[in-house]
DNA sequence: GTCTATAGGGTGATAGAC
DNA sequence: GTCTATCACCCTATAGAC
């Protein structure tokens, strides 16, 4: 039963994300997750100081998950339509097998858009400019001003929101959830074809 | 200072909802919304039995909204450029004057998907078959399975996103909130273009 | 319709034994 | 490290005067 102290804690933090995820910070209930981890309320409170502190954890770990994809799409060696498909690929995969991480990122940053500045602050997670370089090099329409920009918005648009609203998404199109997920992997060919079509 | 019965609920009513945007229903304080309105928390409770009460009214009306403005494009008499060109102009402005509404729905239909039920069940708001007809008209690419669903999916997508994520991309593309809404203006006219390209 | 006062239940956090 | 017991607070909801 006991384990060593990390294997605790990270248990404790992988539960937690499923509950924060799913209800936010304000919804999430310490005495749920403590169940879920097989511990009770106090144990939490040894590993993490308060709620607060546990909520944050599990914040900056999804976040630090949610722009690593897209910093792999900005920084990265590989030609761009390889990146653009291993971007696609990835959100209507691995993102949409964790069920409100991206909705839960969303939520929680209308009300606290300052929680972002800790990924901003340290290191530059997010730079455009290699990106625009390469997307302009040969392609005289992304000279223009904030064709760059528009082209990004497009593509974390076209991946990212029909993970994030399939509850909305899956009624609308009247489909079952394995519908919705054959869909989802039917899309990614979809939007990779538009994608790389705009270049 | 007495007002109408209907005339307090109303501005109750849409007191409520600038704070259950923000904060989601649990996230929300009675206390609050008195505030706001400049009356107690017991007049709250005379006006609607309880908080979730209050709050089922705010979503039923937010989703309503949010759903109303696709269900011109999808059932409407107008060609079909025109009925596209209409949402994207809808949601770059009248939505994006509403901050976290759409945001606001995706999470609380994260926890409670059957929400979406009473929208359902009355009358049938969202119906795709007239728009898929009027996409596959002399239009041989969308005569393929979900290839409309493919398209509808592309629309909502390029269009809602950057509004529900203001917060994020925002930052990401290191925009401030003017310079941002001037960036989802120029955005309703690449997305027009975009999606009239594919038909 | 509008208020004050308070009941009643739940939640985060801590003390202290083992 | 893990537990039980409990505190202190906050929040929804209601009772009852005006």
């Amino acid at each position: 039963m006991k384990n060593l102290d990390t294997s605790t804690r990270d248990r404790i933090l992988a539960l937690a994300g499923t509950v924060f995820y799913q209800k936010g910070l304000s919804g999430a209930r310490m005495q749920e997750i403590a169940d879920l981890a097989g511990l009770n309320k106090a144990m939490l409170h040894y590993y993490f100081k308060s709620k607060e502190q546990l909520f944050d954890t599990v914040f900056q770990q999804a976040l630090g998950q949610f722009l690593g994809g897209i910093a792999q799409v900005l920084t990265g060696e590989s030609p761009l339509p390889d990146k653009i498909a291993q971007y696609v690929a990835y959100t209507t995969t691995s993102l949409a097998e964790m069920p409100g991480l991206a909705a839960f990122i969303v939520h929680e940053l209308q009300q606290h858009p300052e929680r972002l500045s800790a990924q901003f602050n340290d290191r530059r997670l997010i730079d455009l400019t290699a990106f625009r370089q390469q997307l302009a090099a040969g392609r005289p329409q992304f000279q223009e001003p904030n064709a760059a920009e528009h082209f990004f918005a497009d593509m974390v648009a076209l991946c990212v929101y029909p993970v994030l609203a399939q509850p909305l998404l899956g009624r609308l199109l009247q489909q079952s959830e394995a519908q919705y997920h054959r869909f989802l992997r039917e899309r990614a060919g979809h939007i990779t074809q538009l994608l790389l079509r705009q270049l």
